[in-house]
RNA sequence: GGCCCGUUGGUCAAGAGGCCUAAGACACCGCCCUUUCACGGCGGUAACACGAGUUCGAAUCUCGUACGGGUCACCA
């Protein structure tokens, strides 16, 4: 035993705190019954990442449900994969999807809570602590194996047929006595803490997982690192002290981590810790070629978050997408609460999917639509500016120049009993609106198949008589009527329909007509707001132009 | 390859041995409404991976096969 406290000593000299001084640092929270704490614990490896919002929506919403804590915590034990304002990309991502953090990096710069710090490589001497104890206890132990030397190492079992890793006989370093030790640091040799597993493959761990279920696999036997040889330790290690010492109740994260839970249990059992509740969320897949793959940073567009900004999504169209996803049950929630906020939804873990779903632009676009056409005018005006701003400056100053009419042409079948559903995002407005704005209108004249050139020009020589801006809808269409039996067209499409040898067509093709003459399209919004919209001026240059045309 | 997990319409999914002649949503198609388009309403096409077994009875339980996914680092 003192010879387990001589290699302590020699090995971490710096440490001179117990794991006691932690314990009593960090006491346990004072939560009611029930109350979840969990987090999300992301590295800093590049932009925010789909699965990584998904995983902070479904602990911010469990958090939330419960009455707990959702904290952020940063991994960023791997300074070799580290990016550059890493931290801001993520945290402040997660704010503007309105994922709100209770405790930890709060934004990028800013940490709060009781339990910090909440960064993996400000926490070393913490990590170090722990790692000694488990030396003292002859639990863990140096390894001055060198890369070379475990690769040689693999490729004999591979050969063998033996189950790989550093285990059981294969663990030489296990067997270093304490004067080998002394000699290989004093010669400078680079060393890991291992983990002296006490584990035996034979040995089932069995564990229930919040969203899979009963999972049952070997007892972990490797000796796997605790600490790297900068002194940092691995994710494993650092998994459990953290969650042990910020008190998480429900580790809830990507399923990539499941295979990794023996190991987990084994270390929080070794170290005296209770055993959290485990949730392993399914990863968003997505299609290629045919194959169902998870969705990747390096080959989808879509998996950076930054992606659905760029197309103008409403973060509110990717939380509600990502939600109905999340719970099975959540669609029939909204149906039934279509005002409430997603944060009142009473989220339950055992409506999570056990596989993958794959990513669906097609019901975001869907989704998308049903909040957008909750927005009035001004709002959609709001939101419609801030984006350009940033994504598209000429169409910015182009709505800005004149707010009053750009709002009013937002408010084209919006400021109405039953808005119109059409717009997803804010990308498609400039193209959708173009006819609005003289820079970008581009008419195409052609004409229906069934309204002769000659006609359509009598139309509108006849319209422009009588056409006036006051006009309603009501009066606006009364007077398409009154053209249409002059040139043999019916006014009513029933009396059309009823008889159509005895007419041209009916007054609905009149009013296709102005439409294409107004806005050089043949689908539009409400042709009489639009007209409004547009103006006397530029309504009678419009039609004036078509008939020239 | 070892170890885990999974497989219900094109997609998301409900489903816990008889309520399944298998729900709902998105997409698609048709009809209605309608000045176009959309919205809305009504209807339609379309699924339990396969094979054994247990059972009076299986989408649901068991086993096997196939396929898909994850993981096997001093990365997280």
């Amino acid at each position: 035993m003192s010879q387990n406290i001589l290699l302590a000593d020699l090995l971490l000299p710096n440490i001179e705190k117990t794991p006691d001084y932690y314990e009593n640092l960090y006491p346990a929270r004072n939560l009611p019954e029930g109350a979840r704490v969990v987090r999300i614990a992301p590295s800093p490896t590049g932009y925010l990442h789909l699965g990584v919002l998904f995983a902070a929506l479904v602990n911010r919403i469990t958090a939330t449900t419960s009455g707990g804590v959702f904290f952020t915590r940063i991994e960023d034990t791997d300074k070799k994969r580290e990016v550059k304002g890493g931290i801001e990309d993520i945290i402040d991502g997660l704010n503007r999807f309105g994922i709100t953090i209770d405790e930890g990096f709060i934004s990028g710069k800013e940490q709060k809570g009781n339990y910090g710090p909440y960064q993996q490589s400000h926490r070393a001497e913490i990590y170090q602590t722990y790692a000694k104890e488990l030396i003292r206890q002859g639990l863990a132990y140096p390894c001055f194996c060198t890369a070379e030397e475990l690769g040689a190492l693999r490729d004999e079992q591979e050969a063998g047929k033996i189950r790989t890793g550093y285990h059981g006989e294969w663990a030489k370093c296990r067997e270093l006595s304490l004067e080998q030790i002394k000699a290989n640091i004093e010669e400078g040799k680079p060393f890991v803490i291992r983990l002296k597993s006490p584990g035996n493959e034979e040995n089932k761990v069995i564990f229930d997982d919040a969203i899979k279920g009963k999972i049952e696999m070997p007892e972990n036997d490797e000796d796997f690192v605790l600490l790297k040889s900068d002194g940092i330790p691995t994710y494993h290690f650092a998994h459990a002290i953290d969650d042990h010492l910020m008190h998480t109740t429900h580790v809830m994260r990507g399923d990539e981590w499941i295979s990794s839970v023996p190991k987990h249990i084994q270390l929080f059992k070794i170290l005296g810790f209770k055993v959290p509740k485990f949730a392993h969320i399914s990863p968003i897949m997505k299609l290629d070629n045919g194959a169902k793959r998870k969705i990747s940073k390096r080959k989808d567009p879509e998996a950076a978050v930054h992606f659905f900004a760029e197309q103008g999504y409403m973060s509110e169209a990717v939380i509600e997408y990502l939600m109905t996803i999340a719970a099975s049950d959540f669609e029939d929630w909204r149906r039934a609460n279509p005002d409430k906020s997603y944060k009142d939804f009473k989220f339950n873990l055992k409506k999570m999917s056990v596989s993958g779903a794959l990513f669906d632009g097609v019901k975001l676009l869907d989704v998308s639509k049903n909040i957008v056409c909750r927005l009035n005018s001004i709002e959609v005006y709001n939101f419609v500016t801030a984006w350009a701003k940033e994504f598209d400056k000429e169409f910015y100053s182009i709505l800005t120049k004149n707010p009053e009419y750009s709002k009013s042409v937002f408010a084209i079948d919006r400021d109405v009993p039953k808005p119109r559903k059409d717009i997803a995002k804010w990308n498609e407005v400039k193209d959708y609106f173009s006819y609005m704005f003289s820079e970008y209108y581009t008419p195409d004249l052609t004409l229906p198949e069934n309204v002769a050139k000659e006609d359509a020009v009598l139309f509108l020589e006849k319209y422009k008589a009588v056409y006036s801006p006051d006009d309603d809808r009501q009066e606006w269409f009364n007077k398409i009527k009154a053209i249409a039996p002059q040139l043999q067209f019916a006014s009513e499409t029933k009396e059309y329909k009823a008889n159509p040898d005895a007419f041209k067509g009916h007054a609905g093709d009149l009013s296709t007509v102005l439409r294409i003459a107004i806005t050089g399209r043949r689908n539009t919004p409400d042709l009489c707001s639009i007209m409004q919209v547009l103006g006397y001026d530029e309504c009678l240059k419009r039609i004036e132009n078509a008939i020239r045309g």
